[in-house]
DNA sequence: AAAGCGGGGAC
DNA sequence: GTCCCAGCTTT
C-alpha cells in the first residue's frame, strides 16, 4: 500500500540520510502510529464516512460509531437509498446532526453526478454537501493516494510551531498554512506524512502542554526552544455562551426525541413540547415552532399535517 | 469575517 | 460547573 520512498533527498550525501525532518517523523510514525480502523482501508466510501464523522468530533467518540454506521450502511448505494431519518437515527450521539443530512445528500450526489464513484479530485469532492477544504483533501490523499496537503487543526498547530515558532496558530491564514503544508509534503508518502502530523498534534504537540522532550521533531522545531523554557500561554477563552438553554441545546433535544421508537410516525407539537422543555405550555408553541422551522431548513425535520417527523 | 451548529468526556 | 474536539455552511 505505501508508495516507494520519495526522491526529494536522493541527492543528499549518505551521511545526511535520516536526518531530514520528514524521515524522522515518518520513522516515528512507523513505530507509533495509532491503530485506527479508518487507517486500515483506502476504500473511498469508508474514508468519506470517517472524515465526516471526525469533523469537530474526537477520535475517541467516533471509534465506537464508525463500524456500527458502516454495518448499517455498508455501501454508498445503501446510504444513498436509505431514508434520511435512518441516517439521522444512526448518527446519534455524534452531534452536529446536519452532518448526517449532508452525508446522505453527498451519497445521492455521487450516484447522480458521478455514476456512483466518489471523485478523486479535491475540486470535485469540495462541491459535495458537507465536504469542505479539509475533508476534500483528506479523501484525495488518504483514499486516492494523492500528494495533497491536508490541514486540520492538529496539523495547523504542528506546522506553525515547527516552521514559524511559538505563535498562535490561529493568527496564520489558511492560505499560508496550506503553503507550508505543501512545501514540506514528502512526495509519494503524503498520507503517512499527514497522519503522522495528526498523531504528533494529538499526542505530543498538545495545545497547552506540548511534550517537546518526547517529540521526534524537536531538533528541527522552531518552537521547541521556547516551549522547553516555558509552555505556551493558555488560550484565552472567548466568552462562551451557556450551552444548556441555548437554541443549539433544544435543537438537539428535539432531534433526539424524534429518534425514539415512539416518534416514528411523528409527534404533534403538543406531544413534542414536554419532551423538550420542563413545564412546556401552549404559550411556548411559537418558540418551539421557530426551532422547528430552523431544523426544517437544515433538512433535519419535516413539518407535515400537524406533525413533526424526521425527514 | 463572524455566527451557528452537539454532545460526551476530561478536568 | 467549564472547556475541548480530524470543520462546514450561511450571512
Amino acid at each position: 500500500m505505501p508508495s516507494p520512498r520519495g526522491t526529494t533527498h536522493s541527492l543528499k550525501k549518505p551521511e545526511e540520510r535520516g536526518t531530514r525532518l520528514q524521515d524522522n517523523l515518518l520513522a516515528w510514525y512507523a513505530a507509533h502510529a495509532r491503530d485506527l480502523p479508518w487507517r486500515r482501508t483506502r476504500d473511498p466510501y469508508r474514508t468519506l464516512v470517517a472524515e465526516v464523522m471526525l469533523q469537530q468530533t474526537g477520535v475517541g467518540r467516533v471509534l465506537p460509531k464508525y463500524e456500527q454506521f458502516l454495518q448499517r450502511f455498508p455501501t454508498l448505494e445503501a446510504l444513498a437509498s436509505a431514508p434520511v431519518a435512518e441516517v439521522i437515527r444512526t448518527w446519534a450521539p455524534l452531534g452536529y446532526n446536519r452532518r448526517a443530512v449532508y452525508l446522505s445528500r453527498a451519497a445521492i450526489a455521487v450516484i447522480e453526478k458521478h455514476g456512483g464513484a466518489i471523485p478523486q479530485e479535491p475540486e470535485l469532492l469540495r462541491r459535495l454537501p458537507g465536504i469542505g477544504p479539509y475533508t476534500a483533501s483528506a479523501i484525495a490523499c488518504f483514499a486516492f493516494g494523492q500528494d495533497e496537503p491536508v490541514v486540520d487543526t492538529n496539523i495547523r498547530r504542528v506546522l506553525v510551531r515547527l516552521l514559524l515558532g511559538a505563535r498562535d496558530p490561529r493568527t496564520v491564514s489558511a492560505r499560508e498554512v496550506t503553503g507550508l503544508a505543501r512545501q514540506v509534503l514528502p512526495r509519494g508518502r503524503a498520507a503517512e506524512w499527514s497522519q503522522a502530523l495528526m498523531d504528533i498534534g494529538a499526542g505530543l504537540c498538545a495545545r497547552d502542554r506540548p511534550s517537546c522532550s518526547l517529540c521526534p521533531a524537536r531538533p528541527r522545531c522552531a518552537a521547541a526552544p521556547s516551549f522547553l523554557k516555558q509552555p505556551p500561554a493558555p488560550r484565552r477563552v472567548a466568552e462562551s455562551r451557556p450551552y444548556y438553554g441555548s437554541p443549539r441545546y433544544f435543537r438537539g433535544r428535539i432531534v433526539e426525541a424524534l429518534r425514539s421508537r415512539e416518534a416514528v410516525q411523528g409527534l404533534t407539537m403538543a406531544a413534542l413540547g414536554p419532551h423538550i422543555k420542563e413545564g412546556y405550555a401552549v404559550e411556548d408553541e411559537p418558540w418551539l415552532l421557530d426551532l422547528l422551522k430552523g431544523l426544517a431548513r437544515d433538512g433535519l425535520v419535516r413539518l407535515a399535517a400537524e406533525r413533526v417527523v424526521l425527514p
